[in-house]
RNA sequence: UGGGGUGUAGCCAAGCGGUAAGGCACCGGUUUUUGGUACCGGCAUGCGCAGGUUCGAAUCCUGCCACCCCAG
């Protein structure tokens, strides 16, 4: 009896599935309840960036010791495991694609590139091209099948629900993709963990940017777009210049801290970051409620976009409780303000537990003007 | 120069004889496979300076200094 169910036909003796293994305990919990299943299973690790300076480092993925420590699982499981570089990939798909953003004044988000472009393109065409029927990930989502092909699921560990990132995947890509971690508890993980005696079941979890261990990931930015981090001028809703800025690499829409300006009776927030005058808009909380934004890059994991009138949910944000909202085919309407919207941030549109798609969010609108708009 | 006012942490500010509120900023932590938010904690042996009164002074008295306003 298998733990697993990879909604697979046939023989799993005769079914090839490639696993992408990244280092940390999910994927390769992943690679041993696939291959127990009885599947011949291949292991792909593709080093994505410099492990020069990720050797070593706790909390990162796919460079220096996530490499090895995927390999050992692999020799443990006794399944063949290849490493590719993608270094060069990795950075024009998102590396590239981050600092180019911030050079915009937009936040981004590269995990979600990185799945969109690295793992589901370019890694699930080796899959194919290595005859496997599927490839599966450690994402902590659920894909099932439905009456018209396959959805995506919030994974059932709330904690650990990484359906967020997920949402450019295209139907096509989810049809071959398979998720053998989304019904499970992050903890019943690392017991499966244990179960088969991998030295990675009690390695941290990742987090922060895989690629910037250190958290710092303006310098990076910098280095590549140097104009990210020239100083300008802090001003108010009004105009007004309060103050100066590190540059604009170093704020992002919704933040607090960092801004240093004191002597208010309340906080302020950054409201807005304009690139072409280099000015960093701040204001009150109050200013910070969106009332709906206009979306691109569309993705549907459907067949078509979900109608203006269904009541859905909304995130834009991984750790966001979803919030009631509809779609109207070009922008998202919540029904009570969202703070936090930045440009280059998604927003991700759920029917309950099912992925409906999504956009990159281009232009907010605030809350303040919307209620203006409807007085007037 | 005369009259008035103010000087408390980086900023704003309460206290007006009983042993330094609060807000903003900053710092640290928690949370988090994006940024951020939120939450928790820290942050003046000291109240412009020097004396004095008092058991006890940021609070009262004296002198000095600085800044502001109004006169001229």
């Amino acid at each position: 009896m298998s733990a697993i169910d990879l909604d697979l036909s046939g023989d799993p003796a005769k079914r090839r599935v490639v696993v992408a293994m990244s280092g940390g305990v999910d994927s390769s919990v992943v690679a041993a309840l696939v291959a127990e299943a009885g599947y011949e299973t291949i292991g792909i690790t593709l080093q994505l960036y410099d492990h020069g300076t990720a050797v070593g480092t706790p909390g990162t993925c796919c460079a220096g010791s996530d490499i090895h420590d995927a390999r050992r699982v692999s020799e443990r499981l006794g399944i063949p495991h290849y490493v590719l570089d993608y270094e060069s990939a990795f950075r024009g798909s998102v590396i590239d694609d981050f600092a180019d953003s911030y050079a915009r004044g937009e936040t981004p988000i590269p995990c979600v590139r990185c799945n969109q472009t690295v793992k589901f393109r370019d890694l699930l065409t080796v899959a194919k091209d290595l005859g496997a029927d599927a490839l599966a990930t450690g994402h902590y989502v659920r894909r099932i099948t439905g009456a018209d092909g396959p959805q995506l699921l919030r994974g059932v560990d709330p904690a650990r629900n990484q359906s967020y990132f997920l949402f450019a995947t295209t139907p096509a890509q989810l049809d071959y993709l398979r998720f053998p971690l989304g019904g499970m508890e992050k903890s019943a993980v690392r017991e499966h963990a244990q179960r088969f005696g991998l030295g990675v079941a009690n390695k941290p979890d990742s987090q922060d940017i895989c690629f910037v261990p250190s958290g710092d990931y303006a310098s990076l930015v910098k280095k590549l777009r140097p104009e990210t981090d020239t100083p300008g001028d802090i001003v108010d809703l009004s105009g007004n210049v309060l103050g100066t800025h590190r540059g604009l690499v170093h704020y992002t829409v919704g933040q607090r801290r960092g801004i240093d300006i004191g002597g208010q009776s309340e906080p302020l927030y950054v409201v807005r970051l304009d690139p072409e005058s280099r000015r960093l808009v701040v204001g009150p909380r109050t200013a910070l409620g969106v009332a709906s934004c206009t979306l691109t890059e569309l993705n549907w994991l459907g067949d078509h976009a979900p109608s203006a009138s269904q009541p859905l949910t909304a995130k834009i944000r991984s750790m966001a409780k979803p919030a009631p909202a509809r779609f109207d085919g070009h922008s998202v309407t919540f029904d009570t303000p969202e703070y936090g919207v930045s440009p280059g941030q998604a927003a991700v549109l759920y029917d309950g537990d099912r992925v409906m798609g999504g956009g990159w969010i281009a232009e907010t609108v605030s809350a303040l003007d919307a209620r203006e708009a409807e007085a007037a």
